[in-house]
RNA sequence: GGGGUGUUGGUGGAAUUGGUUACCACGCCGCCCUCUCAAGGCGGAGGCUACGGGUUCGAUCCCCGUACACCCUACCA
């Protein structure tokens, strides 16, 4: 059993496209199969290889490993070309000598309503080709005597075609509803369904599974399949992930929620959102929703596929949902109860990024290190949290947030004294630990006659420059006792 | 214009292949816990299962129609 992931590289890696990478790389290694990766590059216009990195990239940073080596179809443009020539000579395909038509890709859609319905008003065949049985002979002369043409599958008049889609069921399509198509534009090049079919049938490809936009084309693949004398796979096809709005999720109208690279550079981590993308479209038989990547090969199933198509739900005027609340609690789950050595390396790399990371996290300080990563990481939905809210536990150099010191320091004009005097007793706890500290904050609290509470948000604004976080005496015990004693200076200087 | 596919609370999904008060997760609201915010625990709001017919003792589930959405209909992929 082969399966294939073949995506175009025009453009960053789509969330969908990482979906269908993501149900082909689970049904494979479910059933022992070979995943292969084959780039769709024949678009020259279009195809970069900056886009190629970033679908490897992108495949590998979810965990897809693939198998055997990548392929690229602009290497095989003239086995494809071979092929349509072939079935030329089987009188399975024709040459058209018809002027090619400029068509502006902007409307085609109208272009082609608009032609449907002159056609079915003159009550002409729009299927009607006066080189369709033009003599062999005379196609022969016309081509060798340098006259341009493209080719055309000669599709039967009569009869229909038939496939059972793993996912749609049974499917069946008129022959007298498909034109027959283009395989060869008149300048050589092979065209998409010619492509993909003759490179599938290459890599032996036993089971393609794709978008839902392309159900229809497969009765044409078929046909081309049929054509060549060659097998036919066996067809799923994924529903499509759509917007709030129901519209296609695009890239020109809504941006970097798209990209799956986006995902990567905002922090998730990568189990994460591979859980979350498996549940787009398709459910496991009990009603477990956090699964391992082990788990999701365990219980991936093409009968779990779902046929409606799926919202992709964020909401772009509201930064909290730049995307989905879903995807977001899952990532914090995943924060805040997988292993704190594998997160460990995860937050090694978003520090080391944002100039925070010191070697010895790793040596004489690791255990602080995990020990600070299990108490932050409690209320951390991104891995950029632990560059962002969680700076000051990595450093000095951390930014207030204004209303936590409005609310915590300025509020209560006394501070600006019983700070320092806070941070002398502070300074002089022995042993310097959780509790030591909280039995020296409350009995100064009784003291000086305040509320322990005013010490305890203080001293969080203080050395964290924030209004919310971990229980604080846990803060004092991972900031220590001399950056402390400093910190809780420094602020009376804010009063 | 033609063809295809689909439609369960705001979102993702369930519902023993027709059988009592339609279930779970996210999100939302409230309470508890509490030094804040989360997490956690408890509770709540939110659905005439798109709409209209039909079959049936009984329909989310089967059939027909309508509406809407998306896809295909290209010498794009």
């Amino acid at each position: 059993m082969r399966l294939r992931f073949a995506p175009s590289p025009t453009g960053y890696l789509h969330i969908g496209a990482a979906r269908t990478a993501l149900f082909n790389w689970l049904y494979a290694r479910k059933l022992g199969g070979t995943f292969l990766l084959r780039i769709e590059d024949t678009d020259t216009q279009r195809s970069t290889d900056e886009s190629t990195r970033s679908i490897i990239e992108g495949l590998h940073w979810l965990g897809l490993d693939y198998d055997e080596e990548m392929v690229f179809q602009s290497a095989n443009a003239d086995k494809h070309r071979a092929a349509a020539l072939q079935l030329i000579d089987a009188g399975k395909a024709y040459r058209d000598f018809t002027p090619k038509a400029e068509r502006a890709d902007a409307n085609v859609k109208q272009e082609i309503a608009e032609r449907a319905r002159a056609a079915s008003a003159t009550g002409t065949d729009h299927r009607s080709n006066p080189f369709r049985d033009l003599s062999s002979q005379e196609s022969n002369t016309r081509a060798a005597a340098g006259e341009p043409f493209a080719v055309r599958l000669k599709v039967a008049r009569e009869g229909l075609s038939t496939f059972e889609d793993a996912v749609y069921g049974a499917q069946e399509r008129e022959h007298s509803e498909i034109e027959d198509l283009v395989l060869l534009r008149s300048d050589g090049h092979p065209l998409y369904n010619l492509s993909v079919v003759c490179d599938d049938i290459e890599m032996r490809i036993t089971d393609v599974i794709r978008g839902q936009d392309h159900l229809t084309n497969t009765h044409k693949q078929i046909l081309i399949y049929e054509a060549l004398g060659a097998p036919v796979p066996r067809f799923a096809h994924l529903p499509l992930i759509l917007a709030p709005n129901k519209a296609k999720l695009s890239k020109r109208k809504h941006g970097e929620v798209v990209s799956l690279t986006t995902y990567r550079d905002r922090g998730f981590v990568p189990a994460a959102f591979r859980n979350f993308l498996a549940l787009l479209g398709w459910s496991p038989d009990d009603e477990q929703e956090l699964l391992s990547r082990e788990q999701l090969v365990e219980k991936f199933s093409l009968s779990g596929i779902h046929r409606a198509p799926a919202v992709f739900n964020f909401n772009e005027t509201d930064a909290r949902q730049w995307t989905d609340q879903k995807a977001l609690w899952m990532n914090a789950e995943y924060i805040r109860t997988m292993p704190v050595a594998e997160l460990a390396v995860m937050v090694r790399a978003e520090l080391e990024a944002a100039g925070l990371w010191k070697p010895e996290y790793e040596t004489t300080r690791r255990a602080w290190f995990e020990r600070s990563l299990e108490v932050i990481r409690q209320r951390f939905h991104t891995l950029k949290d632990f560059s962002g809210q969680g700076r000051a536990y990595f450093g000095d150099e951390f930014e207030f947030d204004d209303a936590a010191v409005k609310k915590n320091l300025q509020k209560e004009p006394r501070l600006r004294e019983l700070l320092p005097a806070l941070a002398a007793r502070i300074e002089q706890t022995e042993p310097f630990t959780l509790e030591t500290c909280e039995a020296t904050l409350r009995a100064y609290a009784d003291e000086a006659g305040v509320k322990a509470g005013l010490f305890i948000n203080a001293a969080r604004t203080a050395l964290t420059g924030q209004s919310v976080g971990p229980s604080m005496f846990e803060v004092f015990d991972l900031i220590g006792r001399e950056a402390s004693a400093r910190r809780l200076r420094d602020a009376a200087r804010l009063i």
